[in-house]
DNA sequence: TTGAAAGCGCTAACAA
DNA sequence: TTGTTAGCGCTTTCAA
């Protein structure tokens, strides 16, 4: 069974399609009596309209689709931050598209192509680390783009103990085991977001054990022993705000691009921290 | 700055619209120096097709598109299982529509209508509580949905000692604290989903303490004291397996409706429970 | 108050 | 090997 279209509402109601397309836009001007029959029609056959093909036609641009691409749906940061993205946009009865990169520049470039070849309005981005010269064409083309910088970015110095590009829980883990096997081992471990955090926690403990300090508030990181200090961001301020920056730039704001910086929350849980609660600067 | 169209780079090139479309859609049979010319305007114009377009006259039917529709993309549950649909869609060259219900049928609804508006090829859903009738419409109409039940479903008698519908750690601990207030109060609590288990875990300590079983494992449930003993399901699994059946339908199996039941792990890390890992029925 | 014609960006079917 | 015509489902514009 093919989707009814308007031209079968038409026929059924015994109208042409434009009246069709007048009453199911709720235009005004229609006879009452014409109306009723459409909408009995569209009722009858289960009509519901073509939303790509309204939007290939009609002056008013957009398609009331943004592109959410983060680096990874299922951590928790990111997952918290599509929601309030949702949020945000179905308020605006806008729908959102969700991509995750895994860091890798490659699959990000295939998730934005397929992004905006089907018209996205705009963009929110957590960037991987190669480069995005591929978007100046789509926002010379109207798309708009906001940049979410990444917890991590410029944080901390390459120095022999720093570990990047760690992907799981596990890999974290082997990481500072592999850390630990140094001469002079570390003392204190920094994790920059909750996944690695845990990886890390997993293996800190024993003889000469690891302080480690997270980036990224996790649940039940109060309730450990010792409870775990950590960095937290606040991953629904950080989507709501990116949305509302979108969204506004969609309205037709024209300014020049704007950071938005956002507070972070120094939470010591540890022995020997700053106290809790503390406003810090952004990492 | 308009996006340019076929017609735009048809013109650079001084071909035919349709020689434009043979080139980019790597078709044979266009001659090696009219395939460079139109390639050469495709970037320098930065032509970029326009899917809904091509999927509005297309043959062969679908947008490439599936939607996602769960109860809440911050549950770290769903999260999980997004990401596991994302990739074996990713995998398949489709995008994922992502919307949250909050459990509300009427939200479950306008995302649902937004999604096949955009006309998505199948829809991944964790139902709410309200009737899905106006699904059949678009399934007779081609869309493929498999349903995802969520956890809890069916699972608790309803006593008066059991709370539904608890929508976030905050709720969950006053209702435990309510309960402890009891006359008969409970002795252990089992909770439905990890938000609902963090709630109860705030609460549950103290005086005359609560034991806690939660369904979905919790990141770090092994490191409380006492550990926390869950029934554990894999959203990844979960996830994997809605999105392999989807496709499966989406791809022409056209068998009658099935029922596909993951096992659950029983995970006693507190005292006295069952041997941990053993497979269990399903919830 | 209604409808006919044209066209959004693209491709199927058929010429040349 | 290339182009022409028609039309996907819809809305704009204009005429009746």
């Amino acid at each position: 069974m093919k989707r009814p279209t308007m031209k079968d509402v038409a026929r059924a109601a015994g109208v042409s399609p434009m009246t069709v397309s007048r009453v199911v836009s709720g235009e005004a001007g229609v006879a009452p009596g014409t109306a009723a029959r459409v909408e009995q029609a569209v009722r009858r056959l289960g009509y519901q309209g073509n939303d790509n093909a309204r939007h290939l036609r009609q002056k008013d641009p957009g398609t009331a689709t943004i592109g959410l691409v983060v680096d990874d749906l299922a951590n928790p940061f990111y997952a918290f931050m599509a929601r309030s993205v949702e949020d945000e946009a179905h308020r605006r009865g806008y729908v959102v598209l969700v991509g995750s990169t895994n860091d890798e520049p490659r699959r990000e470039r295939e998730v934005i192509a397929a992004f905006t070849a089907r018209q996205v309005d705009g963009l929110i981005l957590v960037p991987t680390v190669g480069g995005h010269g591929f978007l100046r064409q789509p926002m010379r083309a109207g798309t708009r783009v906001v940049c979410v910088d990444r917890p991590a970015r410029g944080l901390a110095v390459d120095t022999a103990l720093a570990r990047h590009g760690l992907r799981s829980r596990t890999q974290a883990r082997a990481a500072l085991d592999a850390l630990r096997e140094l001469p002079q081992p570390p003392t204190a471990a920094f994790t920059s977001n909750d996944v690695i955090t845990l990886g890390v926690l997993d293996g800190a403990g024993g003889p000469g054990h690891v302080a480690v300090v997270g980036f990224d508030d996790l649940p039940l990181g109060e309730r450990l022993d010792p409870p775990l200090t950590v960095v937290s961001q606040d991953p629904v301020a950080l989507g709501g705000t990116a949305a509302t920056l979108l969204f506004s730039r969609i309205d037709g704001d024209r300014s020049a691009p704007r950071s938005v910086v956002l507070l972070t929350r120094f939470v010591a849980r540890g022995a020997g921290g700053a106290p809790s609660g503390t406003p810090g600067p952004p990492g």
